[in-house]
DNA sequence: TTTATTCATCGTAATATTGCAATATATAAT
DNA sequence: ATTATATATTGCAATATTACGATGAATAAA
């Protein structure tokens, strides 16, 4: 049907999903890594940077906003994203709650 | 067109988002919940514990094994499935080398 | 050997995502 | 006011994902 089934799942875990998804397509990841390293950038900069349309990247970062882990800002013409640094802090340690709930069995392939 | 262009990303970047994928979704979360709490479980428990369709799990078994985040090992008639330890310590490296990739500008709200 | 049991795979239907051209909107410059 | 520039939105077309019934394969029990 390809329609998930979100109540069958606790909040936590469709919120992770959510954020997952965020980083689960490569433009996505292209454009959070150009943001993390120009710290402050306009979206002109990620059509040229990007093999990508002016419309795909627009609906990539509108999908990231709405999730909050960018933020933008009318600067003239041009706009301003950047990394929403207390959500994205958030998030890594959200990743971290989970990734460190792994209890080794002590052997290297317990199965 | 709902094909994503990898060929415009580099290596790294598809490969982050590949792996996100496996968290991109609530029910892959709760089967690596589930196995992170038994350290070792059966295909069965999963189907008993989740709302969802025995074939819809395997599916994403499936998923979570072909990315080698869990493994799988066959134990008479049922499975045992683990999480595949080194992989996911190489995963939680690989996202804090993003997460950490962060430098705050200062001021909260930078734009 | 027949019958359960457990899990994988196949086929299919439905929804979601991706990508882009065209268009809309909004500001700045002339 | 007109034109140029930059970004958002709309409306598709195409591919991907999700879900599940039905079926297959493999082992265990009777």
């Amino acid at each position: 049907m390809g329609l998930t089934k979100a109540d069958l799942f606790t909040p936590e875990q469709n919120e992770l999903a959510c954020l997952a998804k965020a980083f689960a397509h490569p433009a996505r990841v292209a454009i959070i890594e150009h943001l993390l390293k120009s710290n402050r950038c306009i979206n002109g900069d990620l059509v040229n940077e990007l093999g990508l349309a002016q419309a795909t990247i627009s609906q990539h970062l509108k999908e990231l906003k709405n999730i909050g882990l960018i933020q933008g800002n009318i600067e003239g013409v041009s706009m301003s994203y950047c990394i929403n640094t207390k959500k994205w802090n958030s998030v890594q340690q959200l990743f971290n709650t989970m990734f460190d709930r792994i209890t080794n069995c002590g052997i290297d392939d317990c199965c």
